[in-house]
DNA sequence: CCGTATCCATAGGGATACTG
DNA sequence: CAGTATCCCTATGGATACGG
């Protein structure tokens, strides 16, 4: 039992659901104002296996962020863009890009006071 | 081996580190605008373990974005209050809730249309 | 009342090998 | 090249019981 109902009750959360996965945020961001095709994405987020890749790679393309181009050729060439819908978020990401710019450093000190407080 | 460097390398993800772990947005929404005990929390976020909202509890603390007051009694008396960190997050909250209420049905619908392509 | 400690089940995620 | 399939280990997280 108190098995959850299923949705967060909060929009924070859905929004979050959406693009706030593991490897996303980093994979949206370089797919933000380039094509870039499976490989080269791999390279580009660095640490994530293939199989985090395509999967977060098919989450996105089911939520509609992200839009998977086949070119017929051999061998295969593949290329991942980002959708209209990724343009949407950009309010978002600027804000998030402003918190960390200016608020990293308060972050910073918070946890070094904590570490001292508390002798893990 | 091959163990991450620990950063990741954009901003966004940075962020979202602090405030988006699986039961922070519920927690930091219930604290918005009030203070709130321990069981308190506990039933307004609904579905949370002890154990989970304890470490989320003390993540954001460490964070600086929650406040933990003692109040000393018999029985114990312990209030959560969010920091004043918490209002510079408003901004991503805002933009995160309006583009939920702008484009939660578009990502239904890319969702729906995904689910028909793929009979998984 | 406010947690921590312990136990245990499950899901997440890496490494590797293999296919179209 | 662009993935899938498999194995396997670890981290996550719930339930329960206990301590300050």
């Amino acid at each position: 039992m108190s098995k959850d109902a299923g949705q967060p009750s909060c929009p924070i959360a859905q929004t979050l659901g959406v693009f706030a996965g593991k490897w996303k945020p980093e994979i949206l961001w370089n797919l933000k104002d380039q094509r870039l095709r499976f490989n080269e994405l791999q390279r580009a987020v660095g640490g994530v296996s293939q199989k985090m890749l395509a999967q977060q790679l098919r989450e996105l393309q089911r939520d509609g962020l992200v839009k998977r181009i086949q070119h017929q050729s051999i061998p295969p060439h593949v290329e991942y863009e980002a959708t209209s819908l990724i343009k949407t978020l950009e309010p978002i990401f600027g804000e998030l890009e402003r918190w960390y710019k200016d608020n990293a450093p308060t972050v910073r000190r918070a946890q070094k006071k904590y570490a001292k407080n508390n002798p893990s």
